[in-house]
DNA sequence: AACTTATTTTAGATAAGACTAAAAATAGAA
DNA sequence: TTCTATTTTTAGTCTTATCTAAAATAAGTT
């Protein structure tokens, strides 16, 4: 099988890919697995060496058949993990990422069946996001960004962009969750600030907040 | 924290120092890790440079109180996550090691101590072995080798010494499993092998099967 | 006590995964 | 197009954890 430094920069990459559709840089790589230009290129390397990313130097890596079906696998044992987390264990769903990006990288095909059939076939892990079934399929979601949706529109909120702890709690404290109603009050062209309604209470939020949450209209 | 090979060095050592009372011979650590004693030469010198044990070349190592803590923490985790395995994904009890093996190094006190209390405190994993509490306590049971027992005593299986596939399918297939009531109706002074009743039948069993099944009598 | 064998340690290599510093390639601006 | 700034790669080093082969120590035997 695969190490867990490979298996985190592959789910890596297939996320990088995800948002910016095509080849993905070397130092976007670096960012976000918080490591050196460097090091990421030495991982790329042995990545393509193993056939799981196409590689052309200076321009980018993609991930091969191979290498997005080990990533979507990461994933969804990423996610499974994080339903039981919450839904048995009873963390709160800002608590849970750090432990599941641990757990992701248990080796066991019957352990991860189980675990899904015992948590009842999730679809969606506690931030919304769809849980890949065990062919590697992904639910795609119709939904929009909060930010690009205008006045007098609504929805019910479906996922969270950012995940840290931070963001997660400023939403626990509104009432704010998966499933929640939000409805856009107003909009200031300005800086793209909001007032949303949700239930009851009406909020002032930023641009910033805005742009990280998911809604289905 | 400590590294998953420290880990399981410590865990090997603390259970070699059980058995043979004593200061732990380089050869018996690398032949339970499945390594060279070379290699297990330099771990020991590495945990000896960090005093997790003490160690004189070519006298034996044995584990200081700060080994003794983290070791135990590890058999605590591996236990709990036994348990899990078994009464919440229904496992058998013989195939749960492997998975145990992966789970017991992941770093979270909190999940650790939810996930006793979703087990509802558990005082023994499923082989029988007793589960540390948060403090590094392990509850010593007074148990005897069924192979040291005498003609016509009888006891309840509390624990087996191996935990291979192959000898708790052994079990299995005999209806025997902790908790069972076992009687000796014959002991063989030749070979070590006896005759015991197990529920309403009698089975001969070797030397080598009644020296791995710990009788609370 | 001297020799032989078994155990343990050291020396030297290797691979993964990280780093820093320097070189090479690309992209942007003048 | 040529210079400059940014990005990316290479070169060389480090740590952990493993190996093989050789040296050192301990234990056992005549
Ligand atoms: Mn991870
Ligand atoms: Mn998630
Ligand atoms: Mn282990
Ligand atoms: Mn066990």
């Amino acid at each position: 099988m695969y190490t867990r430094a490979e298996e985190n920069y592959l789910k890596c990459i297939f996320h990088l890919e995800q948002e910016h559709k095509g080849a993905v840089a070397t130092n976007a790589i670096a960012q976000m697995m918080h490591t050196k230009a460097s090091s990421a290129t030495d991982m790329i390397q042995r990545l393509a060496d193993k056939e799981l990313v196409s590689y052309r130097r200076y321009k980018g890596t993609t991930l091969t058949k191979a290498g997005i079906a080990v990533a979507v696998a990461v994933i969804r044992k990423h996610r499974l993990w994080e339903v039981f987390l919450v839904e048995k264990l009873n963390f709160q769903w800002d608590e849970v990422h750090e432990i599941a990006e641990q757990l992701e990288h248990i080796q066991s095909e019957e352990l991860i069946t189980r675990l899904d059939k015992f948590l009842d076939h999730p679809d969606y892990d506690p931030h919304g996001d769809p849980i890949p079934d065990k062919h590697g399929n992904i639910k795609k979601t119709e939904k929009k960004v909060l930010s690009e949706m205008s006045k007098s529109q609504h929805g019910i909120l479906v996922g969270v962009r950012e995940t840290s702890g931070e963001f997660l709690q400023y939403l626990d404290k509104r009432n704010i969750a998966i499933g929640t109603k939000i409805k856009v009050l107003g909009k200031e062209f300005f800086d793209g600030s909001m007032i949303i309604q949700v239930k009851r209470e009406q909020f002032f939020i930023s641009k910033k907040i805005a742009e990280n949450l998911y809604i289905q209209v």
